[in-house]
DNA sequence: ATAATAATTTTGATTAATGAAAATCGTAAT
DNA sequence: ATTACGATTTTCATTAATCAAAATTATTAT
């Protein structure tokens, strides 16, 4: 079986190659190790040893990209950790700015079993507390389509947020409190070209933003 | 922190010193190796450690006890294990049979904070599946008062299941199965002096047992 | 083309947890 | 008082995961 330690390691490249453009995978070492949070050499050594396992390919200098079976592994770990945070915000009512933390120990105890009794309970979601989407226990992912960050949306015209990347308690809190949050109607004011800033209004309140939002 | 590992240990002497009669403590190395499957040598360096760390007294030669803080520690594991248990069981409708072994790795993943919320959700409940006192968040244990073993139980008599100490998933199914479980009402049958066995009725069955049930 | 820079890999060492096998100790029997 | 036996401890070695720092390599700037 995979260490927790190799889980997160999955995990960690995973989100990394899903940053990327469709057809780029390559993550470099460096990346990881900077996900991961551990020394240049330690991220070298594992991911030595993950290709070893046939989880993923290591070109050296160059960088890794995960293998099928690195993937299928990784995507169940994502699985394992959104379903947490949503049991979590649903069933025991914790804040969505904190149930990442928590599904971040949770996402490498959950067997199988208790997995798929957590996904009936809760309906076969498709979408985590924050607009993530679940891997389906097959190893699929769903697509997502057509979303469109905020710095480039339609202004002055009525939508609905899809999901908040940004996984800071502080930051979730913020957004949450102005009524930022998936599945929200919002509506964008007209861009000042000059900035960087997105000033946007919910129900009732405004928030400047970054850049990172979609 | 303490590491799995440590929690496990702890829990495993713990659990050992419960066996116990009150006013009884020690627990040799051989035990400890035994209970968490490793080589004698691997559980005496570990006491070594442990003591190290203040969590357990060590006498070369003669066996361990838990600390004060040990003795916290394991208390907090318990705790989890057995909510983990019963969330399972309650929320999520699990097998009594299976729990345990499920909740060996929860136990070590629920924090603080989601640990209360199950507790709460649950109704604040003070006993397991099997019937185990629940550790208060305080680390007092409820202490088990008068429970008779089945081998002198009054015969001919109803009486009501108090708690079942074997964790095998076969022997639990299979006595649950037959309706013995916690709370349930039986009658023991009068007994055979030369046999070990106990048998006894309940809604309609009757089953035989040996000697380690309550 | 060469030198400088930044990223990556190597090397050597450390810590936690473990097993195997040899050495030691304590108790019980002769 | 010895001896023998069983449990315990020591010693040596291994694996997974890590860091620090030196060596290497690729790329960029001159």
């Amino acid at each position: 079986m995979a260490s927790i330690t190799v889980e997160n390691y999955l995990k960690q490249i995973y989100k990394e190659q899903e940053k990327l453009g469709p057809g780029e995978h390559l993550i470099s070492v460096g990346q990881v190790a900077a996900t991961m949070g551990v020394a240049p050499g330690t991220a070298t050594a594992m991911v030595k040893t993950l290709a070893d396992a046939q989880l993923l390919s290591y070109e050296p200098r160059r960088g890794v990209w995960l293998t099928e079976p690195g993937t299928k592994l990784a995507l169940q770990v994502v699985r394992r950790h959104r379903l947490a945070e949503l049991f979590l915000v649903e069933v025991l009512g914790l804040d969505w700015s904190e149930v990442d933390a928590e599904a971040e120990e949770l996402e490498h105890a959950i067997s199988d079993k208790v997995l798929e009794r957590i996904d009936a309970y809760l309906g076969h979601p498709t979408v985590d507390p924050h607009g993530h989407p679940i891997p389906q226990p097959s190893g699929q992912s769903l697509k997502q389509q057509d979303l469109t960050p905020l710095t480039d949306c339609p202004t002055e015209v009525p939508l609905r947020v899809a999901q908040v990347l940004d996984e800071d308690p502080d930051f979730l809190r913020y957004v949450g409190d102005h009524g930022l949050m998936p599945d929200q109607r919002i509506v964008v004011a007209p861009r000042e070209p000059a900035t960087d800033a997105v000033t946007l209004s919910t129900a009732e309140c405004k928030s400047i933003t970054l850049g990172a939002t979609a």
